[in-house]
DNA sequence: CTGTTAGCGCGTTCAT
DNA sequence: ATGAACGCGCTAACAG
């Protein structure tokens, strides 16, 4: 591979004014930059990464690490990732998926510390998580997509779980709906403080309450037997129950399942309305689940936006953090039924 | 951060031995190793990988490439890159995850140009693919997940599709069906030679004309809606379809609802065996599928075991290149109804 | 078994 | 607007 040395002497210019040419840290005239980029072109130069990093003492690499990208990535991820590295790329940065199991803290961090990369965004983050405090005991950089309980000094951007939740609750009570019941994520995910499972049973709670609502609240396991068994437990319990809010991609299948178990019909006798989850998963049901999608696309690019802020100290424009889930018309929500 | 020459001079040693303690290249004393160790814990210390990378011309991370991660949810690229992940790590290498769209390629083939990795595991690979000609031009190691046409010079490993789809068909012969459909991926996948497509078509057909079998394949889009309308057409035009081989995880929902339109139960009245897929998948249907399950852990340990051989020019062992799916036992296949 | 030293390729400060 | 030169932190070849 050709150096810059060898651009340089390919140009007849020095070795600072190729470096000075690529950066833009300073004026080229237009002449010698057309002679450098033509040099450049011939020789098919590429700048090394590694002398990049050390000399520059960064690596323009962004790690996105998430705990084994094995369970669900349910399309949301892949709107994520696109849209980060997107955003990325526009600033001049890599963004790479660094697989990593919730334990390895210290790896996360000597990311960092090793140069390999600038920054991280961490995802699944709980309302105490050992990789945030690792991170933050070492001054690495990051930001997290979900957020601890405690928010001082740290970046971050998530879904609002509280109007998402509010939102799905309003929109089945202006269908007529009273009982109404909500499958969560697991209960583990719940006793361990996950930010999600923990907002959104607040939120169902409270926004049914505000409607005058009689709302079932269960946790279920991710598979579809767990949900299959939550839900047959539920309308034991609460026969009367006409809607279900599930925010459990895995167990919704399960439900589903149970109702047509009893031989409910969706939506005549039960309206079922999937949050933070994609259309396209809503397409796998007979009928098509209405959603409140996931918004993958926003989640990226604003995260990338905050760490890269943290980074450079400057460029920091005011923008949201929280980000909402809107409402994708199905099938499988509708008015109450006559009782 | 601490510096090499940092923990030299604390530990009364030359740089140099502090370089061989970590990387073994050399035999270092008990003591000074001791000495060396401590000194290395008590400052913190960590090697700055873009020097490491700088001076030993090699940056010791393998990438994974693939199209916008969004497609496939299965987990089995979630299974791939654990398994990958975890044979790197043993080997001494990172193994991250590069999102790239299939016509960027220029930028897989610059990844390493740049010593931002050494090399390059691809996956989703078409028979004839540009990124791995982009590849081979500029001598960039890389090990495909899948095969191209050509595979002279070109290191590998892949599904065995022939043998996957020939043990599908038997799986089903042995159960006594006589007429068996299978719903594959799109007909784009097929018109542009997308290997997987290709090969377990012509192996289902070349093992259904082996036992004596009615066979029908049919292309279908990824979507439920696309595999309802395909199974619908197939039902049409053979009515004694008593069995379904998909290998098309989304699509697969539109075959069992395509069956549950016309009040045909499953598996009393059709059989389906969805290959290449996953028993969690099946799990998400009721009732549960029978499965051939993707080797993902196999397959991630096997490539970087390959693209490491070509990386180190030594320690090969030879090992099989094509793994196969193997049954798992659901409940979505019985034998096949009296006519 | 240990020490000394020459680069690896580029960013950046200092001159001009 | 351009050039010269130093050093980022480490590996590996050479010397003992």
């Amino acid at each position: 591979m050709a150096t810059m040395q060898d651009v340089a002497r390919h140009a007849g210019v020095s070795l600072s004014t190729v470096s000075y040419a690529l950066s833009g840290a300073r004026p080229i005239g237009k002449e010698t930059r057309a002679r450098v980029m033509a040099a450049i072109e011939e020789l098919g130069f590429e700048r090394n990464a590694a002398a990049r990093s050390l000399a520059a003492r960064r690596s323009h690499v962004l790690a996105l690490v998430l705990p084994t990208v094995a369970g669900g990535l349910s399309g949301t991820l892949g709107e994520f990732a696109q849209s980060a590295s997107q955003t990325a790329r526009d600033a001049g940065y890599h963004l790479v998926i660094w697989p990593f199991d919730r334990e390895e803290h210290g790896e996360v961090r000597d990311l960092v510390r090793q140069g390999l990369a600038d920054g991280v965004l961490v995802m699944e983050v709980s309302l105490h998580d050992e990789r945030i405090d690792a991170l933050l005991a070492s001054q690495v950089p990051f930001t997290m997509i979900g957020r601890t309980a405690e928010l001082d000094g740290r970046s971050w951007v998530d879904i609002d779980f509280e109007r998402t939740l509010t939102d799905a609750v309003d929109h089945l009570a202006d269908l007529g709906h009273t009982t109404v019941a909500f499958v969560n994520h697991s209960q583990h995910s719940l006793d361990t403080g996950y930010g999600p499972t923990v907002r959104a049973r607040d939120a169902f709670l409270a926004a049914a309450a505000a409607r005058g609502i009689r709302a079932t609240d269960v946790t279920s396991d991710e598979s579809p037997l767990a949900g299959r068994l939550a839900t047959s437990a539920i309308l034991d319990e609460r026969p009367d129950t006409t809607a279900f809010v599930t925010m459990n991609e895995t167990a919704t299948f399960g439900v589903t399942q149970a109702l047509r178990d009893r031989r409910l019909r969706v939506p005549d006798d039960v309206s079922v309305l999937a949050v933070v989850t994609s259309p396209e998963v809503g397409a796998m049901y007979n009928p098509p689940l209405t959603t409140m999608r996931a918004p993958g696309h926003e989640l990226g690019r604003r995260s990338v936006e905050e760490l890269l802020a943290a980074l450079e100290g400057t460029t920091y424009r005011e923008a949201p953090r929280l980000v909402t889930c809107v409402l994708s018309p199905g099938a499988s929500t509708g008015p109450a039924p006559r009782r």
